[in-house]
DNA sequence: AATTATTTTTAGGTTTGTCTAAAATAATAT
DNA sequence: ATATTATTTTAGACAAACCTAAAAATAATT
């Protein structure tokens, strides 16, 4: 019923990386929570025992329904701390995350549900990550990569598919955040590099990794 | 410059029962703690070799300047969070000091600040005690105890010295809480129980015990 | 001052979560 | 099909924070 914090970062980083369904590597794993391959070895053995995990040595792994209930419910934390902070305290976009990793371990349905409510029961964090709700439920937008657009669409930007300060310092760079409205002008077939128009700002150029990484809803 | 929730639990400990600046003894410790004293020990001689506590072995210890600088900190974490349970989330006071143990180990400076900041720089929490700013400076008031009052004196509670849940039960129970104004009208000499008056109610009768804990100013 | 009681520390273990290096298994290339 | 490479697990160790039981130091009594 109740987890360590440790056990809590495995839940939520297996949860993010499986998000499609499909089974999550040792390697993956160990790759996101920046631990080595053992270790992670290591806590799969534990949650499996505690039927969190759905685990075949060597074969990959996934969220029991028990697991993703509770790692649901770690990610209702984070992105609640993190528009808290964004909203209330006034931080940036790009500042929030590192602090709500923090925050999400206070595990306390009542705070958490308070929290909500003095919130406005927001449906997204300041990533444009939609918020699960206290039975886990959360609205789905139909998104698309900003690298799956064709030449002279427009689009605003929803959501980034990387938190990490690499690609939000980047596009702090660009100009480029939740809400930004765009429009694809060239695309080259070469590098499948992108010429973009930024509001009313001169065009600039993004390589396909960040395209990858931006999602958008065609307007 | 970073410490374990664990250190920091017992900087903070040992920061409330040596207030008045004299000796901590390690029993005294453990059972703040609910710990053990061999447990104590172990953690003195490690805040003893970070030149947090000043530690002769049989003989007591007290924070150095740097423990009490850090423990400083722990409490104003502390007091600010309880302050924005209580007055953004609608807790009770009662309800916020255990959710503020498990939030005052978020140790991060914008955070402390903006969150300070947010609430407008509140001096006191919801139990009456100040908060320490920035620098560690905090308020203090000329505050007595209940039991040190004559008949027929008029007062209003200011601090409870006691954050047990059952004091604070008692207390809800007799309908005391801070900014209470109350009277004394009696004091019987065999058990040193006061009966007092609370506002419009009919008078009550509390124990020296209680009457001990219980910090007002005189009006 | 000597004995007894209390307090504190030490000795030796346990659990959790981590690590490196070696072994086992699976995937890929020849 | 075998050999090579990559991935994953196991073996064995370590640090942090805790424990119980025994020993040592201090304090209180007689
Ligand atoms: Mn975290
Ligand atoms: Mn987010
Ligand atoms: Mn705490
Ligand atoms: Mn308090």
């Amino acid at each position: 019923m109740n987890y360590s914090i440790s056990e809590e970062n495995y839940l939520k980083a297996i949860y993010l990386l499986q998000s499609d369904g499909n089974l999550v590597t040792t390697n993956a794993l160990a790759l996101e929570l920046e631990t080595s391959a053992s270790s992670v070895t290591d806590m799969l053995k534990k949650l499996k025992q505690k039927k969190l995990l759905h685990y075949q040595p060597y074969r990959g792994f996934k969220l029991s329904m028990d697991g993703r209930k509770v790692a649901l419910d770690i990610v209702r934390r984070h992105r609640l701390w993190e528009y808290f902070l964004s909203e209330k305290l006034k931080f940036k976009w790009d500042e929030v995350h590192e602090l709500a990793e923090e925050l999400e371990h206070v595990n306390n349905k009542k705070l958490t549900d308070r929290l909500d409510e003095y919130l406005g029961h927001p449906k997204f964090d300041p990533h444009g990550d939609p918020i699960p709700d206290s039975f886990g439920k959360m609205v789905k937008t139909p998104l698309i990569k900003l690298s799956q657009l064709t030449e002279n669409k427009t689009a605003e930007v929803y959501n980034v598919g990387n938190q990490s300060t690499e690609i939000l310092h980047l596009l702090k760079h660009h100009k480029i955040q939740i809400g930004t409205r765009l429009e694809v002008k060239r695309i080259f077939p070469f590098d499948h590099s992108m010429e973009i128009k930024v509001k009313s700002l001169s065009p600039i150029t993004i390589s396909e990794q960040l395209a990858e990484n931006i999602y958008v809803k065609i307007l």
